[in-house]
DNA sequence: TGTTTCGTACGAAAATATTCCTACCTTTGG
DNA sequence: CCAAAGGTAGGAATATTTTCGTACGAAACA
């Protein structure tokens, strides 16, 4: 069995973060909608949105559909496995893999709404059980 | 006053991001020390940490006591600052800015210890207060 | 003193990431 | 049928980040 480069977590640059932003919005998509959606953000040309969905689909973060003129591009990796890996790396380089430091310096940061909170002590509840 | 150019928070790159790790672990160090530390990780040639503190010294990133020959630098910006902005900018592009959500992804990740557990149901205890 | 070691400065090369020009094909509408 | 609009492909130009070679001064020491 052929076992060798798999497992191998994506690294999404920034660009190629924002494609994702938008895929995991919009669902499998033309590149025409992705870069409609990236206008409303930033001033980016048509053919750039292009190459890089391109070279994403070359790294297999993306896959797309080619049956029709206007390719279909979606996303491989799960939205929840992907930012679950990103927020880990997160972790690991800023507070030393330490969640619990992460969640205090974010909690002490008035940055969490009140629904948050709760949201936050209830989910806290049930991992008790 | 000269108000304009103020107030411009940092963005470290990656190898900056490092260094910046090692300095805030360290305090400030010689770019020999930060070279040795960031060796027992990688590979690094003494020269490209050098350039490295020095660009981040241009940006003032860092400043430096160059009293000595030994140039020693430090962090101009509080460590808790810069994690704070980074970490918000990772919230906002991650999870649109919904702390909360963040943390469900976060402990529904068994990444947390029963003691960070605990010290955030601590910490949510004195919130509402 | 002279030579080796350790430091800074600086420019340029190399590696990555981003942007866009150009060519060319397909669809659509007059 | 022809022209305009909208697609893809691919390479080249840019911009950014990272790495390192080289020069040269200061300190350590045999």
């Amino acid at each position: 069995m052929n076992m060798e480069a798999q497992n191998k977590q994506i690294e999404p640059t920034k660009s190629e973060l924002e494609i994702l932003q938008v895929l995991w919005e919009l669902g499998p998509s033309t590149v025409r909608t992705v870069n409609d959606e990236l206008l409303k953000q930033k001033d980016v040309n048509y053919t750039t949105t292009l190459k890089l969905m391109q070279i994403m689909a070359d790294k297999s973060i993306l896959k797309r559909d080619e049956s029709q003129m206007k390719h279909i591009y979606s996303v491989v990796e799960e939205e929840q496995k992907t930012k679950a890996h990103l927020l880990d790396k997160f972790v690991d380089s800023m507070y030393k893999g330490s969640a619990g430091k992460l969640v205090m310096q974010l909690l002490g940061n008035k940055k969490a709404s009140q629904q948050e909170l709760q949201d936050i002590k209830d989910l806290l509840k049930k991992l008790e059980e």
